[in-house]
RNA sequence: GGCCCGUUCGUCUAUCGGUUAGGACGCCAGGUUUUCAUCCUGGUAAGGGGAGUUCGAUUCUCCCACGGGCUACCA
């Protein structure tokens, strides 16, 4: 029987979860999701100076929002818990001391102080400090210590880290679901430190402690944890346990210039970095859901970020995703992200959805501008728009024309469209509206162009004002279209005005 | 600097030794819409450089260049 399949998203509550993690989160949902295996949620909580309180509410209403459901996490407690590390201390504990008595670990004295003069002098002589197996012997640690003084120096309280005993000479070779085999040699790893000052671990310790001890069977995460694995799986063979599988994602790089995609982005690129907008005491970052953009349509963004099915299909629903998605199709190198691209598929989502919801959503917006809309028309209007819009806010400012009489008019407009004729063009052409009682596009659409004819006047002549008498502009649906849903009066109404307004 | 990973149109990518190197976004042109947008059709545009291996390399190997990541008592 093969193990299941147990995947973790193991997110630090630093801040808002920007995009790249949260399509770590959704390729090993799509993972979970296709073997019928668990996804867990762990809060990576270690690090108390860089805590950030709200950011754990973030990261699951991002989840919740994109409908990327954990199994296993903080609020859903499974049987491996508790999930947020901060938590598991006793744990930790207990597994340190198992590495120390086995000779894997040790405690080491040095204070940041003594580090940094160390990496200072290192760098004056144009090297680089490492602590690892060259140097060990020789400085404030356990390995150049007997067992009692080390036992004189933690036994009042004193500060210390433990680090881990990396072993000499070897050369690792792993397999990376992603990458295949990658190799590294044990002599370029510095003794990574395993425990803090503060008693809690680092991330690689509790990592480590923790995939093994959810029973963690893949771990995908982003490709900047790709330097560590070596070490990682030497913790995995220190404790006598057997690794799970890596897949290390590539990186979601800037759309322009150099770098990855990181949270400092911010709004800069003209596009959100966040799912969900982020506030701070000095400023706010925009959110794709503050955005407009639907959730499916992020979702399928993101998974087209780095993967592809190998067909042409590129619309995928969550469905469709869980069963295609396949690991060893992960791109290997870093994506720019494509902000266009990003557009192009909200606005295919969008023009998707059904009439009912498009309406729905679009009274909603209006409210929250302090409108409260509950015309018949509505559903016209959205239906004559609809295709002028990938967003909400786009169908707001494209319905205007209906809400809002033109009080001034475009000069381009009336450059393109106002001859000396045009006053009296137009009042010929009131004349006509008034006696149409049938205010419908076809017999609008009728009687404007017969009687344009017998009057011999160019459709041009007559479309253009029109438009711009309407409209405040050369833009918009079609004309006959628009009288219809404004109705006789209102209609007339602007023509009159445009008239006044031009004579 | 050291170590690791990567390199096909501007961007995301297909290709698993032999293809007119395909698709999508963008852009350009034409058509529909007497507007603008949508939509339809077409077009533009790519294997970083150099050595090998091979009858034949985008594809395999090596070197270089470039890009990215890591190099914290951060994750």
């Amino acid at each position: 029987m093969t193990p299941s399949v147990r995947v973790r998203f193991a997110p630090s509550p630093t801040g808002p979860l920007h995009i790249g993690g949260v399509r770590t989160a959704l390729f090993n949902y799509l993972f979970a999701k296709q073997h019928k295996g668990t996804f867990v949620l762990r809060i990576e909580d270690t690090d108390q100076t860089r805590y950030v309180s709200g950011a754990e509410p973030y990261i699951t209403e991002a989840l919740n929002w994109l409908d990327i459901p954990y199994d296993e996490g903080p609020e859903k407690p499974g049987l491996y818990g508790p999930y947020r590390q901060s938590e598991r201390k006793t744990l930790y504990n207990n597994h340190i001391t198992q590495l120390i008595d086995a000779g894997h670990a040790y405690y080491a004295f040095d204070s940041a102080e003594d580090l940094a003069n160390l990496r200072a002098l290192a760098e004056s002589q144009g090297e680089t400090f490492t602590y690892g197996v060259t140097n060990r012997k020789h400085l404030n640690n356990a390995l150049a210590k007997t067992h009692e003084e080390v036992q004189q120096l933690i036994a009042p309280g004193l500060p210390y880290v433990v680090r881990f005993k990396t072993p000499e000479n070897r050369t690792l070779t792993f397999t990376d679901l992603i990458r295949g085999e990658v190799s590294i040699q044990t002599s370029v790893l510095d003794d990574k430190i395993l425990f803090k000052s503060d008693g809690m671990p680092t991330y690689h310790f509790a990592n480590v402690v923790d995939d093994h001890l959810m029973k963690i069977s893949h771990v995908i995460r982003g490709e900047e944890w790709l330097p560590s694995l070596a070490l990682h799986l030497l913790l995995y063979e220190s404790f006598g346990w057997a690794a799970p599988e890596f897949a290390h994602l590539p990186l979601i790089l800037k759309p322009s210039g150099k770098g990855k995609l990181s949270k400092r982005d911010g709004d800069s690129g003209g596009f959100p970095v966040f799912p969900l907008a982020w506030k701070t005491p000095n400023s706010v970052f925009s959110g794709y859901r503050e955005q407009g953009y639907l959730p499916e349509a992020v979702l399928n963004i993101l998974a087209f970020l780095g993967w592809n099915p190998g067909t042409e299909q590129e619309v995928f629903s969550k469905e469709e995703l869980v069963r295609d998605f396949d690991l060893t199709r992960v791109q290997k190198s870093g994506a720019k992200f494509d902000p266009e691209k990003a557009r192009w598929f909200q606005n295919h989502y969008f023009q998707n959805q059904p009439k009912t919801a498009l309406v729905a959503s679009f009274v909603d917006f209006a409210q929250t501008k302090g409108v409260y809309l509950a015309g018949e028309k509505v559903p016209d209007i959205i239906e004559l728009i609809q295709n002028r819009a990938s967003f909400v806010v786009d169908l707001w400012t494209e319905s205007q024309l209906f809400f809002q009489a033109p009080k001034t008019f475009d000069p381009q407009g009336i450059k393109k469209a106002i001859k000396p004729d045009t006053v009296a063009v137009l009042t010929e052409l009131q004349n006509l509206l008034n006696s149409i009682d049938d205010f419908t596009v076809e017999t609008l659409s009728d009687m404007v162009k017969t009687w344009a004819k017998e009057a011999n006047h160019g459709l041009g002549s007559v479309m253009m004002p029109l438009r711009l008498a309407l409209v405040g502009s050369m833009q918009g649906p079609d004309v006959f279209a628009i009288m219809s849903l404004l109705g006789p009066s209102e209609t007339c109404e602007r023509i009159a005005f445009a008239r006044a307004f031009l004579s």
